[in-house]
RNA sequence: GGUUUCGUGGCCGAGUGGCUAGGCAGCGGUCUGCAAAACCGUCCACAGCGGUUCGACUCCGCUCGAAACCUCCA
């Protein structure tokens, strides 16, 4: 772990040099997603942002421990249907249990992470698999004295808490703001201050999710399930905490406060959030209907789509900003992605065709591919930028097709060192993965030199009728014929 | 209104007090039977106005504009 790895945390809005509580080990927890609609690409933000994460501490040598939860419990909406569980909304309409639901919605989710070849998580609890952790908390913070109950719901009093500890440190807010702008809901005469957030909240006769406790049948409030599941698994103290910028306020302000009063002391060290995917300048979100599933874009199928994106131009699209940056949605920025991404991956192929042009050892040469990978750790370490990392990686993209092109003679050891470093950045840090299909490959590249050594052979009697038949035939089949130097190459897009 | 943040070239997107980001697109060459790919070269920036400084896109102030959060959201 010689590697000085920096990472931005929230909570001192600086970058911090990352050092492990208990080395080697480090965790990690993340905000996942609530499983009642189809991902977008919102979701993917995240998820490949802590999958950079989690693949760069794993590179560093660290045994990492990833914890990202399932919101499987709902939460409580604020419009007219006060109090009921968005689940619940759900089902009713589509006559279908809520956990059902659910169930559909996570599996989901899971096929759409796995195509973008993210990683899954060490663990993936529940909410609704830890009542049990959910309601102790709960407890510990009444016997701390830093919670109330009202007709059988419990709620965090705010107030108290910010008399010895600070409310708001992590979002910058100050508790005489919150309670002039917090805005009266319906339903919050409960509450004796109108920051204070629910712990635990009473079902409504219409509510059909529902768990038995000490103060009345009903659900937890939305704040405590990672309170309580990111300290069962990671400890009382833990490395990282995770999550998009819009979770930063209210959601983890209170996980901070709840920890302090259930624990005795705060149980993250470095909160990470990333920034919003946009389209056409505003956050993609579900409450503003303006999202794009996962599922359109691998298809094509939405107006704003002009034709489809693979997984990888995705995971491309989203590393090539830095993860608290926004990063605006558009075709054109995709198909720059996409097109980027292929010059990338093409640049590998050659690669691992290339012979050593020379066995004279090239000093000069070899310092430049060594600053090279020198840059991407540089990168790497430097907040997870990833940007950067990948115009080092296409520096990297220049040489090899120079090479290719009989500009640069590169001998064994370079040609070593430069699949090293694609090998090790390309696709095992970023997580990138050439799309074609690998089953039938070898079959269709025997097929392909069979016929291009046809070819060859039409163009050397200057037969361009029959030369020009194939490749345009081809063309339509999508594959293209490249002609260089050391004979002809394919493509297929 | 408060909190946090941002405004970079045709598009996307890094970064730094003085030295080329990178990708896509464009333009000009090389290569090629033609094309594609590749290579070389090249154009187009740092919202506006002040201030600090030998020097600011980079620091400070103001103005204008935008976003996120304060209410479910990744």
């Amino acid at each position: 772990m010689e590697n000085q790895l920096y990472i931005h945390n929230t909570l001192s809005r600086k970058k911090e040099l990352f050092e492990a509580i208990n080395p080697p080990f480090a965790g990690m927890y993340v905000c996942g997603p609530t499983v009642y609609g189809d991902p977008h690409l919102g979701h993917a933000r995240p998820a490949i942002t802590f999958d950079l994460v989690f693949r760069y501490l794993q590179h560093l040598g660290y045994r990492v421990r990833y914890v990202r939860n399932i919101t499987d419990v709902g939460h409580l909406v604020a419009d007219l249907d006060e109090g009921e569980d968005k689940i619940a909304v759900k089902a009713r309409l589509e006559q279908l249990e809520p956990m059902e639901i659910a169930q559909y919605y996570a599996d989901r989710y899971f096929i759409f992470m796995d195509s973008l070849n993210v990683k899954r998580p060490s663990i993936e609890p529940r909410a609704s698999g830890h009542m049990i952790e959910q309601i102790r908390m709960v407890q510990q913070i009444l016997d701390a004295g830093y919670a109330y109950e009202v007709n059988g719901s419990v709620y965090f009093d705010v107030e108290k808490y910010s008399k010895t500890f600070e409310y708001g440190k992590l979002s910058g807010r100050v508790l005489d703001d919150l309670m002039t702008n917090t805005r009266a809901l319906e339903g919050q005469d409960e509450k004796q201050h109108p920051a204070d957030f629910a712990l635990w909240k009473k079902a409504q006769p219409e509510h059909i999710m529902r768990w038995p406790s000490p103060w009345s049948e009903g659900f937890p409030g939305w704040h405590l399930e990672c309170s309580a599941m990111s300290t069962k698994y990671l400890g009382n103290y833990f490395d990282i905490h995770g999550g998009g910028m819009d979770l930063l306020f209210p959601h983890h302000e209170s996980e901070i406060a709840q920890c302090q009063a259930a624990i005795g002391h705060e149980s993250v060290k470095y909160w990470m959030h990333n920034n919003m995917v946009t389209i056409q300048g505003q956050k993609m979100g579900k409450s503003l209907g303006n999202f794009i599933t996962l599922d359109e874009f691998f298809t094509g199928k939405h107006r704003l789509l002009e034709q489809a994106y693979s997984p990888m131009t995705i995971r491309f699209f989203i590393l090539q900003a830095h993860y608290r940056s926004t990063l605006d949605f558009s075709n054109e920025a995709l198909q720059a992605a996409e097109r980027g991404l292929k010059k990338m991956l093409t640049a590998c192929e050659t690669l691992g065709r290339l012979v050593p042009a020379t066995d004279t050892p090239n000093t000069e040469g070899t310092g430049r591919i060594n600053a090279l990978k020198t840059g991407c750790y540089e990168a790497m370490n430097d907040d997870l930028n990833s940007p950067i990392l990948i115009a080092c990686l296409f520096e990297g993209v220049r040489i090899i097709n120079s090479a290719a092109d009989g500009k640069e003679r590169l001998n064994e050891a370079e040609l070593a060192m430069l699949k090293e470093i694609f090998n090790t950045f390309l696709f095992e840090i970023l997580g990138l993965k050439d799309e074609k299909g690998s089953d039938q490959h070898e079959t269709i590249d025997g097929l392909m030199q069979l016929i291009l050594s046809i070819r060859q052979k039409s163009r050397e009697t200057k037969d361009w009728g029959t030369s020009d038949q194939i490749r345009d035939t081809l063309q339509k089949l999508n594959i293209t014929v490249k002609d260089g130097k050391e004979g002809s190459t394919w493509e297929n897009l």
